[in-house]
DNA sequence: GTGGTCTAGACCACC
DNA sequence: GTGGTCTAGACCACA
């Protein structure tokens, strides 16, 4: 379910939080849903028990998800999706006034959108 | 001319050498311009000498930029304009990529297109 | 008879150990009564049975009451009531003497005093 | 300059993040002044430097101080007095209620405000 | 079995 | 030198 990249810069316990929200957003983990446990997951994913406890620590403290000892981690909300497309959306608004910053013109970002959404997804393809 | 965010998370020297490179792929950098000394720039950002030594020294690395001792370091080619398009495209389309797969539309994405290209932006306006 | 604040912190067997002895305390729960059984208590409350026995067998190692098998848990004394007296004064002194070394006045204290005592309390009044 | 009470069944990390709080209330520690580095008061205090650093990132998390990678960690703003105060209180007023509920007479709460009050503090004295 | 805490120590990027 | 991340593995309280 999870997936980590370890090529990418970006720390592992930060992909775990994205993925965890990502499928929140997507309706596939759901209110009071339980997260894999940190033993196990850890050992899926072939990473330390302490940076699945990490990432979960901080879902915690941002809201996502609530921990009850002994028992486990659980979805809190299923109303994260506005949130977490206002951040994508603000990511992008950033990068994309990158772009226009250094001269591109409009129709060259229309044309990315277009050739993106054409793309085949296996998420929601199948 | 050069801005330091230091709220923001990827480190000065990244920072400086992006904005070295979008001031020439905009045409303000020309071929054979003197870049401001290291200890100029330095004070005047109020960062370590060793940061913008740095960034120079990277530039330099990837052809960007030459450095003649005890004179200074100055602008290569102008011709960095479609290197750093690509860049800039490349990144904005995995940001996309990523808005897709949390089940965003197309269009709040075009509707985001025409938001930013309508704004009046300093650099491009003024 | 018995709540269980999932949110708060403190583990739920101390959570009933505390309300058992406060009962006793107040006189709501006399000499010889007889506890809730384990069975009975856990189902009520929706939580694990052996929670309900380890503070039952917590209480009953203090001394606060006494187990027949096969019969049930009963009230050992009614004079706990100085015991529950002075562990309460205690950690009030304890959380008091860190506000005053934080610098909190003595006056707000007392303000804080004649609040509580005025409020109507559901236990007290109800 | 900090204490770690190992008999203390509260973690470690927290007894540090109420200390540096402390401080800040008291105005021992001001706005941007630099904390003790990780690795130094971890020596200093005998534990782990994750521990520290654990404390650290927490406070960060909740606005107290902010962390510049590779410079230090610093306090954020000397205004957290008030919200110091209002926890203080808070959880104050949390325990009084509790003596109020087991039949604690007013009087015996304002005789223990004066004891605490009369007290001779190592901080504010001496 | 669960999460929470902590130790011991490593490597990294950065200044 | 600094903080940030991660591993490896331990112990604990709790359900």
């Amino acid at each position: 379910m999870f997936i980590i990249q370890t090529k990418d810069d970006t720390p592992v316990y930060v992909q775990l939080q994205h993925q965890v929200l990502d499928y929140i957003a997507l309706g596939i983990l759901k209110k009071d849903d339980q997260l894999p446990s940190v033993r196990t997951l850890s050992k899926e994913l072939g990473i330390n028990p302490n940076t699945v406890a990490k990432a979960y620590s901080n879902l915690e403290l941002h809201g996502y998800v609530y921990s009850i000892p002994a028992k486990g981690v659980f979805v809190k909300s299923e109303n994260v999706t506005d949130l977490v497309y206002e951040q994508k959306l603000e990511e992008l608004k950033t990068k994309m006034r990158d772009c226009k910053n250094v001269g591109i013109e409009k129709e060259k970002i229309l044309d990315l959108v277009d050739k993106v959404y054409e793309e085949v997804d296996e998420y929601v393809e199948g």
